[in-house]
DNA sequence: CGAACACTTGAACCTAATCAATGAGTGTGG
DNA sequence: CCACACTCATTGATTAGGTTCAAGTGTTCG
């Protein structure tokens, strides 16, 4: 599948990023850039081009080669993955600042996932060759790049060992808990936490049915831990705690 | 858990290992120590001991904070992970000259995995810190490391999907190809490849249990797809591959 | 030779997938 | 603004895939 990467407005930005210390400030926040001068940041900025991408967009598929790498600004993106069955499984959410598709830049495999946007997003994109050139010049970068990946593959050891012993209704509660944390917003003047999310994403996340999720989300209703709808799902972080938590079940 | 970390035979060792060409050649065939000049490669050996462990023997246990990493000289280790429930998974192998233990040094929460000699083996050792400093002081290991790590991510993506997407006997035929292009040694004038690996170590390693997969196991062994026994198995890559790559079941 | 361990096999049970049908939300065009 | 089409979500009935429990066989090792 050599199809050139659909990326809708692609055409919109092909000058360097305007620098506004907002910006700057914001990326400082990215675990790249962690600890980097703003006169640094701003130099490299200068290599970045702004990617928007309308909801549904690719920034790239599986199967491309890299040519890009990508710090999330807006939106969010799923790292997802069709494989030979018809069956679609989403491997990790992409929020703002968050960097994407470089490690299919250095894995030397091509693209593995897919990267496609969930709602209307924009990205800053380096060409994959700069990425070489950014971490010998910039040791700070490359240690905090380190630390990165490192973290990603814990985090994957995690989700991995889940996989292989924990049942449907754990992973559930665990993947809500987490994205909870990571993609979620506190309702006001509650403890409960709101999530965009549909509930087919949810499964293709959890590796099951969209079935089998419905009638645990519906279980969880009826027991006041959760509440939801098309697209969307509030939880109770405690509740749902306990069944993450609990042996057995 | 903060028992020390039990690693048999730990003492033998104290001073800086011997360095014959030999196990340089050997290490240069490293992924981490790709294009390094003998000369050098040497100077890090210094900083080094080495850690047999026999059969059993831990390197590091899930829980730890990281103290040095490793790269496997001789031997094999499973990297496994004991969840809440008693069930236990096989994260992956380690064969020799092998690096591991390196990405939890620097993912910064601890040990997330156990580290245990499934046969006797024996280790090159850094001290964590000296990493850093190896890291900074050769920007060629630096770059080997990234791509390294970036592979791993990759082939975490690869088994993350599966879990989530193919059936348990897709993933056992999956499993045992690809254990055989790593683990495995080929049986004199046969296409065959032989795999030592106890039954129920392949069940941890696809997230299933030593019934099931035994099942599984002696259907293809009536269709002379594999042959086995006592932790031994001999699979013919043919036959699998077929299993494998079929579409639906 | 005996004990421990790994593997196998059968039967019952349970979890989750599949098939089928219906209901609810969203977007579009008239 | 409403009707329509479309997609997402729910629910019931059925089936299949895996687990669990239990018993038995063969290997290896002390």
């Amino acid at each position: 599948m050599t199809a050139a990467t659909v990326v809708p407005g692609s055409r919109a930005s092909r000058h360097s990023v305007a620098v506004g210390s907002r910006k700057v400030r914001q990326l400082q926040r990215c675990p790249l850039f962690r600890s980097i001068s703003d006169v640094t940041l701003r130099r490299i900025l200068e290599y970045a081009r702004v990617r928007p991408a309308s909801r549904g967009g690719f920034y790239f598929r599986q199967g491309d080669q890299p040519v890009e790498i990508y710090v999330l600004l807006r939106g969010r993106v799923q790292l997802i993955r069709s494989g030979s069955g018809d069956r679609r499984a989403i491997l990790g959410f992409v929020t703002p600042v968050e960097p994407f598709g470089y490690e299919d830049a250095l894995g030397g495999s091509g693209h593995m996932v897919s990267a496609q946007a969930s709602e209307d997003s924009a990205a800053l994109a380096w060409p994959a060759a700069v990425l070489v050139r950014i971490l010998t010049d910039h040791p700070v970068i490359a240690h905090n790049s380190f630390c990165l990946m490192a973290a990603r593959i814990q985090e994957k050891w995690d989700r991995l060992h889940g996989m292989l012993t924990e049942s449907l209704e754990r992973r559930v509660a665990r993947a809500l808990l987490s994205l909870g944390a990571t993609i979620g917003r506190r309702v006001e003047g509650s403890p409960a936490v709101r999530v965009m999310l549909a509930h087919r994403d949810l499964a293709a996340f959890v590796g099951a049915t969209p079935y089998t999720t419905s009638r645990i989300l519906s279980r969880w209703k009826r027991l006041r831990l959760i509440d939801g709808g098309r697209g969307w799902l509030t939880l109770w972080p405690r509740g749902l705690a306990a069944i993450a938590g609990d042996r057995r079940k």
